[in-house]
DNA sequence: TCTGGGGTCCTAGGACCC
DNA sequence: TCTGGGGTCCTAGGACCC
């Protein structure tokens, strides 16, 4: 690269995350053909290389791929949350020991800042080397780093350094010459670019730019009249101008969502509620971990789109709160006051959900023009969350959640909690 | 039979105001 | 013939990400 900057990032990313993480506990599985399912098992979220290879793409149904998944002998394995969320934490926790500017930028991967760290060590190569080798030994994870003066660069260094063995898993761009990543870059499809989807990749392959390398000698000024502000940012980006800065802390979340498919059809309005309360149970411990309070709960419901032979139905509501509140037992009432006036009886409902809306920090809630601050309603939420904390999901709920729930999504083939419950502990022998 | 879930940001357009 | 125009706020929807 030319362009002289004083950025400097590695992005730092598990390969095939779900499936390294099963892999760790079921060495099995290793060479093996394995996928990840989304909740519910419906579509393959994780895939082994060796699923890559048989043409499988993300998100495909499960039960599209039958037919290849006996022909290769393909594992499916329901997702495990708990599991890969305590993973990704040990990742993250080795990553800071290189540097003390980490942004966690989702489960899977990290940017790292590698400003000032010139000089400690040989190469920039060298130390990603290091990493891969610390992240390996500790927590069995492989993991691929990408190096370059901006984040789009080195979101696209990574990706080299999985698929160019050449690379050995570590990419770093500002030890290549501007004609090395010219080739590199004309042989990539401009959708791997971050931030080019679907769509714009389309726009623009229609304009005759079809190559990373292309957007990059595209005038920025010109694209923004075309795709606004952000693209003409990610073309700033490609040519080594950091125009997105390293996130250390993750803001508060601005909404919360909590939404499932069911295992089976839901009919009536009472295993909505029962729906319905459960996911609130969720979103508002969310909240109040984040300590938050919400001042508007929405509520959908909808029938299976891809049953056309069903009848359809989808509707949402959103119902604005008197008084901002993380109380679970009030955002339950509203939520269900929007489901009772959403329901409509006679369809086939697939899936429900709830969000919780304009989300301010719980220390600058104003007491209650009528009651003044509800004490007694912060010390019963605390009580909740202690209780499950200490003793499990569900140790106390509310009644309208329910017990039964036989709508429950399908988790036919979960691998234990290997790093979080002791029963599951693996045992050596 | 069987098709995920949780987020963010930007923009266009309508409502409203002066 | 031809009926203002500009600013702000809000929301819905699009596009993207993992």
């Amino acid at each position: 690269m030319t362009h002289s900057t004083s950025q400097l990032f590695a992005l730092v990313d598990v390969n095939n995350f779900y499936v390294s993480c099963e892999r760790v506990f079921n060495p099995k599985l290793q060479n093996r053909a394995v996928v990840v399912l989304s909740n519910n098992d419906g579509c393959a979220v994780a895939r082994s290389n060796e699923v890559k290879a048989l043409g499988v793409k993300m998100g495909t149904p499960w039960f599209q791929m039958q037919d290849l998944a006996r022909k290769h002998k393909i594992i499916a394995l329901s997702s495990n949350y708990t599991l890969y969320g305590d993973m990704s934490n040990r990742v993250m926790t080795i990553l800071r020991d290189y540097s003390p500017h980490v942004e966690v930028y989702s489960i899977d991967e990290s940017f790292v800042s590698l400003n000032g760290m010139r000089g400690m060590w040989d190469s920039h190569s060298v130390m990603g080397q290091d990493i891969r080798q610390r992240v390996l030994q500790w927590t069995g994870l492989p993991v691929c780093v990408g190096i370059a003066p901006s984040k789009t660069l080195s979101k696209l260094a990574n990706h080299l350094a999985k698929k160019k063995p050449e690379f050995n898993g570590v990419c770093d761009l500002t030890a290549l010459c501007e004609s090395e990543t010219r080739t590199y870059f004309s042989s990539l499809d401009v959708g791997e670019v971050w931030g080019i989807g679907r769509r714009i990749s389309e726009r623009l392959r229609n304009m005759g730019i079809d190559t990373v390398q292309a957007l990059r000698d595209t005038s920025p000024k010109d694209l923004r009249q075309h795709f606004g502000v952000v693209m003409e940012r990610t073309v700033n980006e490609l040519n080594g101008v950091s125009c997105l800065s390293l996130d250390e802390v993750s803001p508060a979340k601005k909404q919360i969502i909590s939404s499932r498919s069911f295992g089976t059809l839901v009919t009536t309005y009472k295993e909505l509620r029962e729906a319905v309360s459960t996911y609130m149970l969720t979103a508002a411990e969310k909240l109040r971990q984040q300590d938050s309070i919400c001042s508007a709960v929405h509520v959908f419901i909808h029938t299976n789109r891809f049953r056309e032979q069903d009848a359809q139905y989808s509707n949402g509501m959103t119902v604005p709160l008197t008084e901002a509140t993380n109380d679970t037992r009030r955002l339950i009432a509203a939520a269900l006051y929007g489901l009772k006036r959403i329901y409509q009886p006679g369809y086939l409902y697939k899936k429900a959900g709830v969000m919780l809306l304009d989300l301010t920090p719980a220390s600058v809630r104003q007491a209650s023009l009528f009651r003044g601050f509800d004490d007694r309603s912060d010390k019963v939420m605390q009580v909740m969350d202690s209780l499950n904390e200490s003793n499990g999901r569900n140790t106390i709920y509310l009644a309208s959640a329910g017990i039964q729930h036989k709508w429950a999504a399908l988790f036919e083939s979960k691998t234990p909690c290997y790093t979080t419950r002791w029963e599951d502990v693996p045992k050596a022998r």
